[in-house]
DNA sequence: ATGGCGCCACATTGGCGA
């Protein structure tokens, strides 16, 4: 079972290059954030005509997630339970027995913005949630952007962020809560390259120069992680014309888990 | 040097992302 999260920054503009990453990868479900459209613009019926078939909870201009599957998705849920909130940044479902949770985490902006403290109050949310849904279903993945970087080894230039929105001692510590409730970091399972990001500023030739930070990330319950034998980011969807400024991210999970 | 790029919206500039 293949699985990749992807923020597309916008489904619109983006879609050809999903349906060719779709083609190209052949992935069993992906996990999208930052969609940017009304549950109305969906292109459903694009998707459908490759093969999968899709969840999503969007709004206009931000947020907006969507789960794709080449089989059913059940048991749809969007939303954390109990928290009232607009934004669009979570959907869940059940694909083959596997419960994927496609998040969208908030950036949080700078740490003097009201956008920060909204943001450590979503991770506890999530964290409180999830710690609830391990118990409903074993097997789950928490697949997305996370808008936080684990570890210095996970920005092209710690000293230049050391402190700043997304590598922050708060959220690093709400993103190890995360891992604290059973969850693994699936990249972290494998021996992998050094300077791995999974995104990379749109100035500044920040691609070119590989100035980037791995903020998406794949987090795989025990018996998830035991049966996962490969993690990677796919850097080539970067390298198109007019990129998202996100790379997908991708897990492979044997059959017999 | 707080810019830079890209996307979106009741657009021709500003908010936001990260």
């Amino acid at each position: 079972m293949k699985l990749a999260a992807w923020n597309v920054n916008s489904l619109k503009v983006r879609l050809p290059q999903l349906l060719d990453f779709l083609a190209t990868r052949q992935p069993d479900a992906v996990c999208l954030q930052e969609t940017k459209l009304l549950d109305e613009a969906f292109p459903a019926a694009e998707l459908a005509a490759a093969g999968y078939r899709v969840v999503f909870a969007g709004q206009k201009t931000y947020n907006g997630v969507a789960i794709l599957s080449r089989s059913n998705l059940a048991d749809v849920s969007v939303g954390i339970p109990g928290v009232e909130d607009e934004q669009k940044r979570v959907i869940a479902a059940t694909v083959d027995g596997v419960r994927l949770v496609c998040v969208y985490c908030p950036n949080g902006q700078s740490l003097d913005s009201e956008k920060y403290p909204y943001k450590l109050a979503w991770f506890d949310a999530l964290a409180d949630w999830l710690k609830n849904e391990l118990v409903r279903y074993p097997r789950l993945a928490v697949l997305g952007d996370y808008n936080v970087a684990p570890e210095d080894r996970d920005v092209h230039d710690p000293e230049a962020w050391r402190g700043s929105v997304l590598v922050s001692e708060p959220e690093r510590e709400r993103f190890r809560k995360l891992l604290a409730l059973g969850l693994k970091d699936s990249f972290r399972l494998f021996e992998q390259p050094e300077k791995a990001f999974t995104w990379w500023d749109y100035r500044m030739m920040g691609f070119r120069r590989n100035h980037g930070l791995r903020i998406d990330h794949i987090l795989l319950s025990e018996p998830l992680a035991a049966a996962c034998t490969g993690a990677a980011i796919d850097r080539d969807m970067r390298k198109l014309e007019r990129p998202s400024d996100h790379a997908p991210v991708l897990v492979e999970i044997g059959m017999a888990c």
